[in-house]
DNA sequence: CGAGTGATTGACTTAGATCAATGACCGTGG
DNA sequence: CCACGGTCATTGATCTAAGTCAATCACTCG
């Protein structure tokens, strides 16, 4: 899910190739946790199932991306990894990274600010599910781009399914964003329109 | 928010005690991270406000855990920490956590082992929003009880806030949930009925 | 003994879930 | 090369669970 530069080179070696077609699972659900992953080049999504079916989007894993850093200290995966495209992996076995976190310190220490990093993301994002309203949840995710520029990672459907609503819901909401000069879409992005504009327009 | 067993002995020393009274905040969101905190005695509620002014709750932590291991990588805190009750906390200067982390190994994996924790336990809480319906999203909280009781960490309206729920939704949910004996509740404390009675009831 | 807060219940309203239907697009296999 | 099945994007209509407003009672803390 992140960058995985504190994956010491030393151990790169050890790690085996895999390579999944479009749609392909990496690991579902309750799966033995027997390493973590990065992504070679491809897309995965992460995804949980909820008990009603409905999906929870966890992320999205692109090349360079890892995934699974915390089942590094769980038997079973907590999630289900599915290749959007066709995707190459690499697995580290769990012990062979383990042994290199206790070896050496600073790659340790770099895991450890990831699954911080990943802390914080996972706050955010339940901060996010307190937000009653549609549209408070769409400017909220949108009010992490720097720039005001959002580049969709999955589908408008994906999006619906990180945010908690349901993809009607969410389509509705953009319109009505997009009609009222807030938003401007085009092509899996959505760009926050200028304060100015959007207030002129209401 | 979790045993601080990592904390090795060698750096307790270092810390500094601070008193707190009932009500009292030890930092509120966007302070300067300055360490880690050891609850000593006491009790901590960890909150974050969101846009609407609503309140998401995070956690608590009590004697024995720790808050704020998340902002060792960061230099403000994202969340508020508020006392319960009169507590006493330890401070851990961050620079000395870090210096120990580098260090010790075995205490560098026992944090990276407690945050990949707090990672699934966050995954859990975001799939428990995912829920629509609050009955659900009350079962899927007691869920994670094995003995089927669950003594509750603050009041139920803490219990609403960390539920995403109002707090009349949930006294509503659960007063149902009591009738149609699902559920027993008895001084902060919730008993799923076995499922033999629950069952006959409906 | 008031002030403040939690617990609880009632009445009303609404945002979003759900069901349903349609068009666009895409990969695939005959 | 094209028909077909599948998924995404979009929009309409309907319904209901939960939010919101409001009032009351119990309890605790200076």
């Amino acid at each position: 899910m992140d960058k995985p530069e504190w994956l010491p080179q030393s151990i790169r070696g050890s790690a085996v190739e895999r390579r999944l077609s479009a749609g392909q699972a990496l690991f579902t659900s309750c799966d033995q946790a027997r390493g973590i992953y990065e992504i070679v080049t491809g897309k995965v999504r992460l995804t949980r199932i909820d008990p009603e079916g409905r999906v929870l989007v966890l992320g999205f894993a692109c090349a360079g991306d890892t995934v699974a850093e915390a089942s590094l200290f769980s038997t079973i995966h907590c999630c289900t990894a599915v290749a959007m495209t066709k995707s190459v992996v690499r697995m580290y076995q769990k012990a062979s990274v383990l042994a290199e976190l206790a070896r050496n310190p600073r790659a340790a220490q770099a895991y450890a600010a990831l699954l911080a990093y990943q802390v914080m993301d996972l706050r955010t994002r339940l901060e996010r599910r307190n937000l009653h309203c549609a549209r408070d949840r769409v400017r909220h995710y949108l009010a992490s781009a720097s720039d005001g520029t959002v580049v969709l990672p999955g589908t408008v459907k994906d999006l619906a399914g990180e945010l908690g609503l349901s993809h009607e819901a969410l389509y509705r909401t953009l319109g009505h964003m997009e009609d009222e000069g807030e938003i401007a879409r085009c092509e899996g992005t959505i760009r926050l329109a200028c304060r100015a504009h959007h207030l002129a327009a209401v």
